[in-house]
DNA sequence: AGTCATGATTACTT
DNA sequence: AAGTAATCATGACT
């Protein structure tokens, strides 16, 4: 400003001297020099009466002049657009991905296309088919973002060139300076917009390595998850199968709890597949787990009696004593009232009753065990028997479930589960 | 670095 | 098509 301030005065003085206006231009250049202090109201106003004044166009005439001198420095900062090479990088890839491409008839739906028709390709497009749907997700976010950068910067440009419209009433903007401007703010747009495009890459990158490559990458489930599974798995350890329902209702059950992936039907079927043969080669190993859940669901199952009780015995002031005393609003608990009210003797007929019946007595067989001393002849390894695994290897049908017999595996095993 | 646990894949069976 | 058994690969822990 103090550079300007001086430029104003020496033009003041050189261009203008010896004319009796002197101490006028003196005072419109200190108007114009304080205008920014001024609030907005008043600026305006005294624009108003600069822009009337009869000094102006020979004002403005001067900062022309001044400006065409100046003006070389400006042309020389005059910079091409040179295609950068990472966004090209990006533009390219996100191409190829089917993400930038033509939104419909292009990339996605071709493949969608050839997937469903072709029956070769039916070996996994159920995945294919999720992976495109997140593919999908992920295009949509990244055009209507895209969309709304280009708005605004379109909103903005017009902003400034209206602004700069308005001003070159006061002062001297070429066509030139206002194209600049123009590069300018579509540069720095275009520079939020590649932090779009890196991250939709990134987003496509990590469903690509999920879904198509060859061995996903492993990653740990969150504790919730396990202990969700596991409390399945024990509960319905006679017959651990979980129906297609069950395993996607799992799936989602694991996915609400706070971890970083979603669970899928898959991850959910890989973990019981693994589950399954591992408990099978070592029971042992998994006696204190076993232990661990199954008294953790005898204590739903114990709350469920005392709220199953407590309801259907409201009216009656025979209670009986079952020392726990519980929230009713347990997990599961629904699903316990149910069964338990069955077990109870009440003639329930839900739908639901028969599939967790089965689960109760898991249970409660396990706690028995445990409370009657079961495990005497069996050493300590067995303390929780097989259940529904005989001695083939399998778990075969569940409604039989043999009363402890230990499979082959003797006390000393060690699991052969190792490699490298 | 070594070890273990565990998620994922593969080949095969039912 | 779902399950099993074996195997691979890697995260976590020592």
């Amino acid at each position: 400003m103090d550079d300007q301030a001086r430029i104003m005065q020496s033009i003041a003085g050189v261009s203008l001297a010896g004319h009796s206006v002197q101490g006028d231009i003196g005072d419109i250049l200190h108007q114009i020099m304080t205008i920014t202090d001024q609030s907005l109201d008043e600026a305006q106003a005294k624009k108003h009466g600069l822009n009337c004044h009869r000094m102006k166009p020979a004002l403005f005439s001067v900062l022309c002049e001044i400006k065409e001198k100046t003006g070389l420095s400006i042309r020389g900062a005059q910079e091409e657009d040179p295609p950068d090479p990472q966004l090209m990088r990006l533009d390219n890839m996100l191409l190829a991905e089917g993400v930038a491409g033509p939104e419909k008839g292009g990339g996605s739906a071709a493949a969608a296309a050839a997937a469903a028709a072709s029956g070769g390709a039916a070996d996994n497009s159920i995945e294919h088919s999720d992976y495109r749907a997140k593919l999908t997700q992920i295009r949509q976010i990244y055009h209507t973002e895209l969309e709304k950068y280009e708005q605004a910067c379109n909103e903005f440009t017009t902003h400034v060139m209206n602004l700069l419209r308005e001003q070159s009433r006061t002062r001297p903007i070429s066509p030139k300076e206002i194209e600049r401007m123009v590069g300018i703010i579509h540069r720095k747009f275009s520079s939020i917009q590649m932090q779009l495009k890196q991250s939709t890459c990134e987003a496509v990158m990590i469903l690509r390595s999920r879904f198509l490559d060859a061995r996903r990458k492993r990653r740990n489930f969150s504790k919730q998850a396990t202990e969700i599974l596991n409390e399945y798995f024990y509960s319905h350890l006679s017959n651990p199968y979980p129906s297609e329902e069950a395993k996607e209702e799992l799936a989602k059950k694991c996915s609400i709890t706070v971890s970083q992936v979603d669970l899928e039907h898959r991850d959910v079927s890989n973990w019981f597949g693994n589950k399954r043969i591992r408990y099978k080669k070592n029971i042992g190993k998994f006696q204190e787990e076993a232990n661990l859940y199954a008294a953790k669901t005898a204590v739903n199952a114990a709350h469920a009696v005392a709220a199953a009780v407590q309801n259907s015995q409201a009216n009656s002031p025979t209670t009986p004593n079952s020392g726990s005393s519980g929230s009713f609003n347990l997990p599961n608990s629904g699903d316990m009232f149910l069964s338990m009210q069955s077990l109870n003797g009440d003639s329930y007929q839900g739908a639901q009753v028969g599939a967790n019946v089965q689960s109760q007595v898991d249970t409660l067989r396990h706690v028995i065990s445990q409370t009657a001393g079961y495990n005497d002849a069996l050493g300590d390894n067995l303390m929780y028997s097989s259940h529904g695994l005989n001695a083939n290897g399998g778990w075969q049908d569940a409604t039989t479930p043999s009363s402890a017999i230990s499979p082959t595996e003797g006390p000393g095993s060690v699991h052969s589960d190792t490699s490298n």
